[in-house]
DNA sequence: ACTATTTTCGAGCGATCGCTACATAACTAG
DNA sequence: CTAGTTATGTAGCGATCGCTCGAAAATAGT
């Protein structure tokens, strides 16, 4: 299945896929998927449109791969210690910090969630990945309240997981509205002390 | 200060300005300032871009004035209530019932915070005005708060609030994205059974 | 050398954007 | 009536959007 690499048909490419592809996250996710333009990544992914239609066929087909890579990475670095954590407190909290810290140090957020409020409403098919994004983050946090919270129902692990996942949605939208690094700093404290409060029932 | 009704100056307007201004409010909000264009103002509220610009000089001019219209609503009908009644409980548990009402109609949330979302990276006065209406919903939650936990300090308080108000912006832009009435309603219910919980200490 | 295949390059297409210019219509004041 | 003032209608400007096309360039197989 895997293309060879070593035997290749026509002109070879004068670019790194990977390269491009990290390039036009940033993009994205600095700029906002419609505000970056066909001819802004011409300029700074460095090739031509011809180069970038031939490859990916479309815009949207662009953000597709994009976010294939975007999805992974959130996935490792933030929701895989959610559910892999034994101590669920602790792995709340170390999120709700790192994602606290990566809003706070640019009005940039999270993709998915920048795409849900630009992209979803007019696009069936991010739409469907964005739907997809919250249900993983949903599914994560259960995991690690039901970890940190072991005396409490299972209907109300299933309310706390989805408190957090409309307060990191929030997090994510007052971040990307240019909220300060305080105003940020006091929605993550409200949230950490709330989840310090279910540790003393 | 009133302009005289009866007597004017050169041809009248052949359209009534506040009705303009709600229809102008239900486009913004329902396909967004940006997705909204200027022609699309011109069929849908029977006026001539021409009339357009001379009245309001721009589209982000007409943008202001909607925003006056739609802040002035959105407070007497959502955040005064959360000021002044004064069971502190039932006016948390209205509000978002309200509110969650609200976003499960149509996914058209709230039009202060698409803007957050769509519009204030890019836009330092909606940037200004959004961080203004965050800073009335804190300010109306924290009443509310104090009014619903008497017995909890001032910064248990102000960190609820900050919860709250996460809560309110992470609801919108679930609904924003095309949310399931289901999913909108589990966080709803996430959200109440939390304030609940404040009130057995 | 020749063909086949793929990428790169430069130019530009059709549509749409916010916005404006200009003539005309409708009113008041004198 | 005329002059002054404001609103309306029509047309279009300059810029930009996503995207496409045809020729040239670079590789592999024969």
């Amino acid at each position: 299945m895997p293309t060879s690499v070593v035997s290749q048909i026509g002109r070879p490419r004068q670019f790194e896929l990977d390269d491009v592809l990290s390039q036009a996250l940033n993009l994205f996710w600095r700029k906002g998927y419609r505000h970056t333009t066909t001819r802004a990544l011409e300029t700074e992914l460095g090739i031509t449109q011809s180069s970038l239609y031939n490859v990916f066929g479309s815009k949207a087909g662009l953000l597709d791969a994009v976010l294939d890579r975007y999805q992974s990475t959130v996935d490792e670095g933030l929701l895989r210690p959610l559910r892999v954590t034994a101590d669920g407190r602790s792995a709340l909290e170390t999120f709700f910090r790192d994602v606290g810290a990566w809003m706070a140090i640019d009005g940039r957020g999270c993709l998915m969630v920048n795409l849900m409020a630009d992209e979803a409403p007019t696009n069936p098919a991010v739409a469907a990945r964005t739907k997809a994004h919250r249900d993983r983050v949903r599914s994560a946090l259960r995991v690690a309240v039901d970890r940190a919270c072991p005396t409490a129902g299972g209907d109300v692990v299933k309310h706390r997981a989805d408190l957090l996942l409309a307060a990191t949605l929030g997090l994510n939208i007052a971040a990307r509205a240019g909220a300060s690094r305080t105003e940020l700093g006091r929605i993550v404290a409200g949230v950490q002390t709330e989840i310090a409060s279910w540790m003393t029932p």
